[in-house]
DNA sequence: CTGCATCCACTTTGATACTG
DNA sequence: CAGTATCAAAGTGGATGCAG
């Protein structure tokens, strides 16, 4: 397997050479959230050729980002996941992430929006000064997209579906006729109040002040 | 022109639309440093073919990411700079880097080394802590690499060629017969004191400390 | 000389079909 | 489920040409 590559001793060029070809980047993204099925993949990124999946997760493999897991007994199949490596990429996701999304406007007729991208978007927000110290669990439902948070003492963790152990706070968003569901989306509708909570509602104004940017000045 | 998108509502995914082409972000890399000229870039960028380029510039320029300049009377000719949406990504440069650069092992026979990689390697570890409040200024010379620092009460500041004014400190690396010149090769150097001074000793430590990263425990 | 445009061989991607 | 096979279309790399 041939790699072409830019011939620089640079890091950037380098990182490039590694995960700078078409989709690798959203592969690693996914896998951030956690390990998937090729076809979790698949569905994850509409509309990337299986082809193109298929030689993605071999480059990846060879440069030491994901690993090929063959399930054992239970649930048999193949995972891929990040490698201690890949894992190291966060801080580059999250920095594309926040640029890409200052760039972004409203969603174009097409747009698929992933949970994926809503987690990613969320942790881009994370403010950990802000989080020193606290605690908590939250969930978030906004169209069909859920995804949850926890904070104990300060510590981070996050992901698509329903929280893994009872939330303190369930936050449903109350979205406008034509609004797409997007992280973007229910933080817009919580500052405005649009939100149906089940839990106290302190956690509410926790939750935005950990989890979105201050405006700038 | 029409653009292939991901068609995710997605900042990293929007980022990759823009800047994720071959070469773009090298060539944001190069223009971080300084607006260049067309033929500064091809020179800076060993192998990119002249009409990928010029795309790639074309393509910039209408994400706003780069801006085309025709300078007017003194010395004629197009430049290219970054706008200030491009300037933002810098931290994103910055990230890429860093993790390329923990899997960028000593350097191939046949890789260029290019004074603005040794310049953005050196952003990339500067340490702001370590900064606060430091004021001074340094000249690097690692074989024919030549790149300063200025520090200004914390307030830094980088380039490639001499200083732009007379540095506190001018410093000259020792290098093995076969060593390449890089930022990396350069700190390695003075670190092991195998550096020519001109100008106070002290300046020395002060520039490993802030721009050097702490070795991890 | 700078700042590209054009041409062509080659590679990669995207779309679809098919298999263990 | 987890890919491989096939093929047209698009993009890349390298060389060259050319106007201001």
């Amino acid at each position: 397997m041939k790699r072409r590559d830019y011939g620089q001793y640079c890091g950037l060029a380098r990182a490039l050479d590694l995960v700078g070809e078409r989709w690798a980047l959203l592969i690693v993204r996914d896998l951030t959230i956690r390990p998937r099925r090729y076809t979790d993949l698949q569905s994850g990124l509409p509309g990337i050729p299986t082809n193109v999946l298929s030689t993605r997760l071999k480059e990846l493999e060879q440069a030491g980002v994901v690993e090929r897991r063959v399930a054992p007994a239970p649930q048999r199949g193949v995972v891929y996941a990040l490698t201690p490596v890949g894992q190291e990429l966060e801080p580059v996701l999250l920095a594309l992430g926040r640029w890409g999304s200052s760039q972004l406007g409203d969603p174009r007729p097409g747009d698929v929006i992933s949970p994926d991208a809503a987690v990613l978007n969320m942790r881009a927000n994370f403010q950990p000064a802000e989080a020193a110290g606290v605690t908590g669990s939250w969930e978030i439902h906004v169209g069909d997209l859920v995804a949850y948070a926890v904070l104990t003492d300060g510590k981070f963790e996050s992901g698509t579906g329903p929280a893994p152990s009872t939330p303190d706070l369930v936050m449903t968003a109350r979205l406008g006729a034509d609004d797409v569901p997007s992280y973007r989306a229910f933080v817009k509708a919580a500052k405005a109040g649009k939100v149906d909570l089940v839990g106290p509602r302190e956690l509410l104004d926790t939750f935005l002040r950990v989890f979105t940017a201050p405006k700038a000045a």
